[in-house]
DNA sequence: CTTTTTGTTCAGTAAAAATAGAACCAAAAA
DNA sequence: TTTTTGGTTCTATTTTTACTGAACAAAAAG
């Protein structure tokens, strides 16, 4: 057993970890951890199975999960029946970035209301609120210029 | 029973909802819903367990863990002997901004693990992967200047 | 038409997390 | 000193979630 095994071992358990902590679920990590570092590009659905050792159908579960999300993308082969996956190239981490600042929306909208139901307009908790608010505001308006600059810099 | 206390709690019952979905507990998202909407600014324990209709050991549990993250501050009063709470006003968002870009330095740097762990480093995976770490690292290296924008708008 | 392959889906189990209830404790009050 | 207040902590209980295993299905192969 070479150390090199033992890496990628622990790198696959690693990334379900990390992925749990991001409300995920473990396998789902797992299934990427092995995506990310396994030799070939495209994947089985057996092979899951045994490197991650899971039934059928938690791997089955998971990676339609993956799939929804499009991390994870399947490739077909003519003449073979099985399915393939690999990690999905059509990630956009920009796109996935502004995705989780449309979160930060609802969550500021939020914050707009519980203020808007205040008695008290003026003691500290609504002005932090309102601060926050503002914070938020520019945020929101301000982040995608930002983001063009990544554009500009890589077209 | 007047349109505005529906109101209110329909609003602690979305905040409990929105905070289980970032992880935290329903119970916790209630508390600080209540804390938003709450007329008065400092509320104590007792009124928690109350308003909530929740256990003694739920509501301590909850106010805890808020209280050491910090969003939520202890307030007391000399010759009362009860605890109030409130929206923590030290919470500053920008700071915990910042503390979320760091775990995107930890999936950043998890990322370049797995792209040092492939064997073939040239095909489309490692490509993909290659690509993301170079976004992240421009994004990590380029938030604090955008922050500091905010910093300059509002000293 | 029957068997095999490649999964999917459903029903049950195991594990984890959140909450409740009761015992408990320290400090203040009586 | 005893009792009450204000809350914490420990031990269930409930709820949720992840996973397994077995039954099932569609399509290809024999």
């Amino acid at each position: 057993m070479k150390a090199e095994y033992n890496e990628r071992a622990n790198f696959i358990e690693e990334t379900g970890m990390i992925f749990e902590r991001l409300g995920v679920t473990r396998m789902a990590g797992r299934i990427l951890g092995y995506l990310m570092v396994s030799d070939k590009e495209h994947v089985s659905f057996d092979e899951l199975t045994q490197v991650l050792q899971a039934s059928k159908s938690s791997i089955s579960t998971n990676l339609k999960a993956l799939s929804n999300v499009e991390f994870v993308k399947p490739h077909t082969l003519p003449g073979d029946r099985k399915t393939y996956y690999m990690l999905s190239p059509d990630i956009d981490w920009r796109e996935y970035l502004i995705r989780r600042f449309e979160n930060i929306r609802t969550m500021n909208n939020h914050f707009k209301k519980g203020l808007a139901l205040r008695v008290n307009q003026k003691d500290e908790v609504s002005n932090w609120l309102a601060d926050t608010v503002e914070f938020y505001d520019w945020l929101l308006k301000e982040y995608p210029r930002f983001m063009d600059q990544w554009q500009m810099k890589r077209p």
